[in-house]
RNA sequence: GGUGGAGUGGCCGAGAGGCGAGGCAGCGGCCUGCAAAGCCGUCUACACGGGUUCGAAUCCCGUCUCCACCUCCA
């Protein structure tokens, strides 16, 4: 079996051939960087990263392009409210997300465009709307999009003009020909910072939001490319409108499209509007990164993931079963873990898992079985076996991008030799207490260390330690 | 009004006509000086009412509840 993938447009899954075998092009709505990131926005690069490691790890090459919406109203309010450049603003907020990226392994896009860099793509893209007749110019600087000379407007999100609830009728009065014309180009108002505008054809002004996604897909993927990634909430008016824009303007557009779900509390959105938002650099402080990757993942991409209190702590759990299971395979073979992963197939259940329209949950319980019967190896002195369902585990832990190995982090050696030589001595000294039958020496000294965050095991060949 | 999604055991969460997904927590056992870790076993399920079927969490009809998009949103 292959990959299938659901795709929004028609709400059926069907089976994912690229345009070119072997090479997948992958359009992902970014951020709009007005704000830092909360853990609804990184759920979505990650939900797409998995999808990028496991294209990748089938075989495909891949180009992804995940863009930063560096120009929009909020941005210029919010700067201004702060006292800011706008573009001082954006680039802050642009920092913020990148570090939430890195730090929860999401694997760098092949390019990250910025819309302030695509002026000139974008009026070339809004121009052939003019010419054809799909764009009318309102005002100097104010160009709109006229859904009504598109018959296909609504056929992403399966909608029909006359359906939608009437949109607001402009603050500057302008007359538009249907409510529903969405803005290509904005003339800036007066309070607006002269850096914020662009000359173009149509007079001065900056860019619609839809209209820059549409231009930098183009620019990187083609007209026809295979997969528009994207959160839910962008299906309407967002991605309806990119693909009513540039199929008008002649080109194609995406060939599957793939929405991912939200973070809930209490089966409610998590949404900057609302402000219940759980920062990313707020849930850092609380569990490794690794943890929190594991909890956004964990749940399919385009179902709702619901965020309690307990959902890190579940995370946690998982997560230092599975990376001491690797640790403790590892110390029983002669050599140390590989940091390379030596290439191997995954278990096929996990494979048809992944393949269909990425079944994570389905995939970590493959994953879950090899860690039972690997720990009931170790158990058994079987340590050969062991190991060897350690490289299986590793293999498919990596698709994921949560290979322990690689997440192991680095310290400074000194540091680490200067340790492992001071609770080898606590332990000797345990050791030797317990060996006498002196447990209350030996608990004190296992209290010591627990307190001081070592958490000791005891096992048949000898007690091991661990960071708690 | 239009369009779409959801309701699964204490919690999270897959599945989508018959074989108890999985995780976390709980309980019992093994192991342990005691723990920890691990292993074995185990209790709580498919919103409600009908129907189809040998068999329904899954299909059909109806009802209720919740969420979302149609304005900026991952």
């Amino acid at each position: 079996m292959s990959l299938r993938l659901f795709d929004s447009a028609t709400r059926t899954v069907r089976p994912f051939e690229p345009l070119v075998p072997g090479q997948v092009g992958i359009y992902l709505c970014g951020a709009t960087v007005q704000a830092p990131p909360h853990i609804g926005h990184v759920r979505s690069a990650l939900a797409f990263d998995v999808l990028v490691r496991w294209l990748r790890r089938s075989g495909n090459q891949v180009t992804m392009i995940r863009n930063v919406t560096d120009i929009d109203d909020k941005i210029l309010a919010q700067s201004a409210a702060a006292g800011q450049e706008w573009w001082a603003w954006a680039s802050t907020h642009e920092r913020a997300f990148t570090a939430a990226y890195d730090a929860l392994g999401v694997l760098p896009p092949t390019y990250e465009p910025r819309a302030t860099g695509h002026v000139p793509e974008m009026v070339g893209l809004m121009t052939s709307l003019v010419e054809r007749g799909h764009a009318y110019v309102a005002a100097p600087g104010e160009v709109w999009f006229d859904v009504r000379s598109w018959p296909a407007y609504g056929e992403l999100t399966n909608q029909s003009v006359d359906g939608m609830e009437p949109a607001p009728e402009p603050a500057d009065g302008l007359a538009k020909r249907d409510p529903h014309d969405f803005a290509l180009w904005k003339a800036p108002k007066a309070d607006e910072p002269g850096t914020a505008s662009w000359d173009t054809p149509y007079g001065r002004g900056r860019p619609g939001w839809h209209l820059e996604c549409s231009a930098m897909a183009h620019r990187y993927l083609g007209d026809t490319f295979d997969i528009h990634a994207g959160g839910l909430d962008l299906r309407f008016p967002h991605h309806e409108n990119e693909q009513a824009q540039s199929r008008a303007a002649g080109r194609g557009f995406a060939r599957y499209w793939l929405h991912n779900g939200w973070v809930t509390q209490s089966g409610t959105k998590m949404s900057k509007s609302l402000g219940n938002g759980l920062m990313v650099s707020e849930l850092l402080e609380q569990a490794p990164a690794v943890v929190l990757r594991y909890a956004l993942i964990g749940v399919r991409y385009r179902s709702m993931l619901e965020w309690t209190p307990q959902t890190l702590i579940d995370a946690a759990a998982a997560w230092e079963r599975l990376s001491s299971f690797v640790a403790r395979a590892g110390e029983q073979t002669t050599d140390l873990p590989e940091v390379e992963l030596p290439a191997v197939e995954t278990p096929s259940a996990f494979t048809q898992a992944l393949d269909d329209d990425l079944d994570i949950p389905a995939a970590l319980a493959v994953v879950h079985e090899t860690l039972r019967a690997g720990n009931a190896a170790l158990a058994d002195g079987r340590h050969d076996e062991a190991a060897q369902t350690a490289v299986v585990l590793r293999a498919m832990l990596d698709v994921l991008g949560l290979d322990p190995v690689a997440w192991q982090t680095a310290s400074d050696d000194r540091v680490a030799r200067a340790l492992d030589a001071l609770v080898a001595a606590e332990l000797e000294a345990r050791a030797e207490a317990r060996a006498a039958r002196d447990f209350a020496t030996a608990d004190a000294i296992r209290d010591r260390l627990v307190t001081a965050g070592v958490a000791v095991e005891d096992s048949p060949t000898g007690s091991r330690w661990t960071l708690s």
